[in-house]
DNA sequence: GACGATAATTAGGCCCGGCTAAATTTATAA
DNA sequence: TTATAAATTTAGCCGGGCCTAATTATCGTC
C-alpha cells in the first residue's frame, strides 16, 4: 500500500521530469515538496528500494516504469476531481485545487471511474490540463505553444492555465480568461509584460512574462493546425 | 490539525459510549479499533492532553464537550457520503461503507455542505442511521425498538440496519430488507432465531437474535408510534 | 479478606516522514 | 589545477502510531 506522501513524491517527480526533460534533482524536489533536501534524499532511497524510481546518488532521480503509472493514476484522480467539483458541486475554479489535492489519495479507482462516467469522460480539467484515461493514456498532453511565444497582432486561444495559484486563477477569471477564451496579443514590452485583448469583450489584461510562459495556447492567425 | 487516526478514535468512543451508556473501556476500544490495548492506553493519554476525552487510568474514557462535536462532524461526513455514493454515484448499499470510511476524514466541511445541499438535507443514510445536521444536531437519533423486542404476529417497519458488515447487507438486500420495509414477525425460537415475512412479497427471511438486536424497528401493530 | 484471573498500564522498540548539523561530493572559477 | 562554493548525503534526533513483554491494578470468588 502507498501512503499519500509517497504518492505526492511520485507525482512531483512526474511533473518535474516533464519540465526538465531529464533527471530530477534533489533540490528541485525539495523545493517543490517544501521539505529539506535531506528528507528528499532519504525518501529517494526508499522509493528506489521499492522500484518506483531510478536513483543515483548526486545525480537525481527518474520514475521507473512502475512509478509512472502510479503518478498518472493520481493525476487522473486529481483532474477528474477538479472537473467534478466545478461541474457538479459548484466549486469555483480557484477553490478546487486544495480539495482535489487531498482527495486524490483517498478515492478508489471505482470512485474515479464513476465520476468520469458522470462527466462523460472529459478530456481536460477546468484549467485545461489533460485528464489521463482509465488506462492512463496521456497522448492528448501536447502543449508546445505558450502566450510568451506570440507576437503583437496574434490571435490565440487559451488552452491551459497553471492550476496551483488561486490568486492568479481568480485574477484570470475576473478578466474572463479561461481555457477556450480567444484573445489578441496587443502589446509586449521589453520589461517582461504581455497585454491581451479578450474577444469576449472584456477589458484588456496584462500579465508578466513569467505567467505568460505558463499559459498554453493555440495559434489561430499563424495558420498551421 | 487532527489526523485521520485521531478522528477514528473519537468516532469509536462516540459509538461505544452511546452503546454502553457510560465510560468506554480500553478493551472495548482496542477491539473496535483492532489494535492492542497498550496502543489504546497511549492514545488515550494523548487525547486527554488535547482535551478531547476525560481519561481516568483503569476507569475508561468519555468524550469531552470538545470531543463530541469532532466525532459528530466525522459521522456527518460519513453518512452524507454514504447517501451521496448510493444516490448519485450508483454505489451499492454494501459497498459504500469502506469508501465513506476513508473519505470522511479528507473532505472539507464545504464539500460536506455541498453534497448535503444536492441531496436536499437527507435525514438518514442508506442504512437508516440519522445524519447530524450542519450544526451537529442529532435529535432524530432515537431508536429504542429492535427486531428482537417483537412477538410473533407483530407487524413492524425496518428503520435501521447495521452498516459495518457487507455480507449481511448483501443478504438483507437480496431478501428485500431495507430501511422502510414492512415485515411481519412469523416465528421466534428458543435457540435464538427470528423469522420475518416481508410485506413486499419476498420470501421469508431468518435472522439470528444477535442480528435482530441490531436492527432497529418501529412497531405498526401495537399502536402507539 | 485474600487470591487468582482479567484488565490496564508501563517500558522499550520499530517504522514513517520530518528535522538540524556535519561530512562529502560535485561544480565553478581563479 | 586548485580552492571555494554549492549541492547532496550521512548521522542522529523527534513525534506519531503501532507492537511485545513485563508489571500493576481491579474484580469476582471463595
Amino acid at each position: 500500500m502507498l501512503s499519500a506522501i509517497v504518492e505526492d513524491y511520485l507525482k512531483a517527480i512526474y511533473y518535474l521530469q516533464n519540465e526538465t526533460d531529464g533527471r530530477v534533482r534533489t533540490s528541485a524536489l525539495a523545493e517543490y515538496m517544501d521539505v529539506e533536501q535531506s528528507t528528499v534524499t532519504s525518501m529517494m532511497k526508499k522509493l528506489s528500494e521499492r522500484n518506483f524510481v531510478h536513483y543515483e546518488p548526486y545525480q537525481g532521480v527518474k520514475l521507473t516504469d512502475t512509478g509512472v503509472p502510479i503518478a498518472l493514476e493520481i493525476i487522473r484522480h486529481h483532474r477528474l476531481l477538479e472537473r467534478y467539483l466545478t461541474d457538479h458541486l459548484e466549486y469555483d475554479w480557484a477553490e478546487v485545487h486544495d480539495e482535489a489535492d487531498r482527495l486524490e489519495h483517498h478515492i478508489s479507482s471505482q470512485f474515479a471511474d464513476r465520476i468520469a462516467e458522470q462527466l462523460e469522460d472529459p478530456a481536460v480539467d477546468p484549467h485545461g490540463d489533460p485528464i489521463p484515461t482509465a488506462d492512463l493514456d496521456v497522448s492528448g498532453a501536447k502543449y508546445e505553444d505558450t502566450l510568451a511565444d506570440h507576437q503583437v497582432g496574434d490571435s490565440v486561444r487559451i488552452e491551459r492555465v497553471p492550476d496551483k495559484d488561486p490568486a492568479l486563477l481568480r485574477y484570470l477569471s475576473e478578466h474572463g480568461i479561461h481555457p477556450g477564451t480567444v484573445v489578441d496579443v496587443v502589446e509586449t514590452t521589453s520589461f517582461g509584460m504581455v497585454t491581451l485583448d479578450p474577444d469576449s469583450g472584456d477589458e484588456p489584461v496584462a500579465l508578466p512574462d513569467e505567467v505568460a510562459r505558463s499559459v498554453s495556447t493555440r495559434s489561430l492567425t499563424k495558420g498551421a493546425n
